[in-house]
DNA sequence: TTGACAAATCATGTATACAAAAATACTGTT
DNA sequence: AACAGTATTTTTGTATACATGATTTGTCAA
């Protein structure tokens, strides 16, 4: 084993396995055997079922009564539901955050952050400046109330399958109505903020909600309109329905 | 290794583990040497590391950069946080039951279950009765509204430390003052559900946030007039500051 | 041909072995 | 006596071995 492997291979046993569940590469319902996926992905079973652990735990596996895991499957109302989640937890870190204060040196990155995103979604769109600015703008917000615990489980929830802010942002660039969402989401984006410097705890927390619901419409309208771009999108391999 | 033990093993370092940390048995802030803790539970390190993962994941351990783990320190602040986050999932578990309308066999079991309760708490108080039908009326809220997801990220929640409907429950027999509690707590419990069948959706998040915070003043009132029972509330020896 | 039972194979859960990295103890120097 | 550097001992992360229980395959009877 050289020494570049060696970071971990519990980790690229969990960021490889992941990306293979949602690419949709295993067979819905079956078990994961465990030996030759170790094989395939050139470890040891040990920090395979370390990283199947964890899948499990995130939702995207699911234990089978007499041992071993499959891939789980999701309802459309499922990932309905992990959104409107994340929504919640979202809307619960700017209630806090407009109610406490907002953590000044994150505040401070934050209007930066927001800066940035205007400048990048008009005139023209920077897609993948967008992405990773909005996902910052989004690790910010589970931040600036200041507690490790919201923090935590805000940024779980954003992990819960096709909740992430960034899971629908997939293949946007290439429809052309979903550029204005964008620019929608970032007029969101400056209202909740907004909100929470001005104290507005409830407005806050009611943007924020909102602004996961965007995730929703996007996602019936892809549904709707271009089924067909349901296998770029990160999980929605998984949905049986 | 006899017929018994083999049940898993997995989950025997788990519950055992768990409950030696919660009972503030390991200094804080040492490292959790795998080999010896083994040795003490009386199974190897592999099930032992896969439960310290597990807690991990609970909150109750953290991660050294280094390696290993170690228990983590709680400021109160962190259980008042991680109570708000119980009563906000509870709170969208309880609006969305009251908007998708509550699974019908939930919901009779729900009147069951609160009946039982108006007949423990008074006029005399059945104590152990009252834990364990408190804990089922937790149970069903998270699955009333029929969300699997939901339902899981609530059960989550409550697994956050000293966050449990029941943490605060430990001890109470032996305060006078807490008698009401309970009583207040059932109040709540009822108009709860009753706002779940009116399909009150917003009311019904407002009530059973606000039933999370009785577990604030609890907690509260315990540190202030009585922190000598601190020890026999689950995750409280955590709290360092 | 279908169904049930038995044998064999396979997969999981657990224990253990091993190597690399940390932590600790030690030695020699100033 | 204090400190730097080194050797030693732990400890972790990973691989592998092993046994029990699950699953499949094969065989035979109806």
């Amino acid at each position: 084993m050289n020494r570049q492997d060696r970071k971990t291979q519990f980790t690229k046993a969990l960021i490889e396995l992941r990306s293979l569940v949602l690419d949709g590469s295993f067979p819905s319902g079956a078990r994961l055997p465990e030996t030759s996926l170790a094989d395939r992905l050139g470890l040891s079973r040990t920090p395979l079922r370390q990283a199947m652990d964890r899948l499990v735990d995130e939702g995207l596996l699911e234990r089978i009564e007499t041992g071993g895991c499959r891939v789980a499957s999701f309802s459309m109302a499922d990932i309905m539901d992990a959104i409107e989640l994340r929504g919640v937890l979202e809307g619960t870190a700017a209630r806090l955050a407009a109610e406490r204060g907002a953590v000044p040196a994150l505040a401070q990155r934050m209007t930066e952050v927001l800066d940035a995103l205007d400048a990048v979604v008009s005139p023209e769109l920077d897609f993948r400046a967008y992405v990773s600015l909005n996902e910052e703008f989004h690790s910010l917000l589970a931040r600036l109330a200041g507690s490790s615990i919201v923090a935590r489980e805000v940024e779980r929830a954003n992990r819960l399958p096709a909740a992430s802010p960034t899971a629908f942002l997939q293949g946007q660039d290439t429809i052309p109505d979903f550029r204005d969402s964008l620019r929608r989401a970032q007029t969101q984006h400056r209202a909740i903020f907004e909100a929470i410097l001005a104290r507005e705890g409830a407005r806050a927390e009611a943007l924020a909600r909102e602004h996961a619901r965007l995730a929703r419409t996007n996602l019936e309208y892809v549904m709707r309109e271009k089924p067909s771009l349901a296998g770029k999108v990160p999980g929605l391999a998984l949905v049986a329905d």
